[in-house]
DNA sequence: GTTTTTGCAAACCATTTGCAGGGTC
DNA sequence: GACCCTGCAAATGGTTTGCAAAAAC
């Protein structure tokens, strides 16, 4: 006898979990975006999705793609991280405040937790007088594998 | 009598002194647009700055505003912003490293400096195992006049 | 059945580039 | 005089949008 889990049309992923939580509707061209975005080793572009779509021949407009990458971004469950080169890319993430490390050779990313951060915002609040809403924080560097090899 | 001064083409400019020091010619154009960025108030834009030297009849062409930007950026004397809004800003800034925080109602941004965040850094390598190289941190909120209006 | 969502293709818009002429050092 | 820089206009490339058909709830 199986275990007992909520029924659920999201296949186990966060990803999909996340829209069902927020009200989004669970369509096939949604479902499919986040198996790609799951298949990703690390951090990703709209164009990798895409063209990704394309080899694996999973039909999936590419309006749909940066509809999807939005509406993920918008409840957390992706973040768009900016890299240095400028560029522009996504990471799955859970959809909790926090920031990341980003490896600049592999392109692996890790979730940081706070670690101090906001000690240093209430200290430039009481320096600047500014009122300090929101912050981003992003580490680049490389991981303990590409250090290795 | 006028004091001692060091004879300098760059009319006091920082901008122009960095490009100066940097070794790179200070030709009318990047005086331009030295001059253009100097009167914003706040972060602005290259399409800003194009709209700008429209405005005031200043001949320099959108191609060498980009170019500008990008020189004064290699340099340090610029620092690009990615806003929370996911667009693009360029603030002045001193060529040392650092950080900004940045009023999301009037624009305003102001330096500031470590605060702390090298000591985050050491903590995020040792509990990651990554050796970061490279970090950027942007504070969003309001400004003191802003908070007070 | 109503409301969302999709796909397509066109539209957009910021940024980049090739190249010939001009300016700076 | 050599090399750097500029302007122009065209190319680029990522992202958005309008709209009618299709799917979800």
């Amino acid at each position: 006898m199986r275990p007992m889990v909520p029924y659920a049309l999201n296949d186990g992923s966060p990803l999909l979990a996340s829209l069902e939580r927020e009200g989004y509707r669970l369509t096939a061209p949604r479902r499919a975006v986040a198996g790609l975005i799951a298949a990703q080793r690390s951090h990703f572009s709209a164009a990798d999705l895409v063209a990704e779509a394309r080899s694996r021949r999973v039909g999936v407009g590419r309006a749909t793609v940066f509809r999807t990458l939005e509406v993920l971004s918008d409840i957390g469950a992706v973040e768009r991280l900016d890299l240095p080169s400028g560029d522009h890319a996504y990471v799955a993430c859970e959809p909790l405040h926090h920031h990341h490390a980003v490896c600049t050779r592999c392109g692996r990313s890790d979730d940081i937790e706070d670690a101090g951060l906001r000690a240093i915002v209430r200290t430039v609040e009481r320096r600047t007088g500014y009122r300090i809403d929101e912050h981003r924080l992003e580490l680049f560097g490389l991981c303990p594998d590409c250090q290795a090899s």
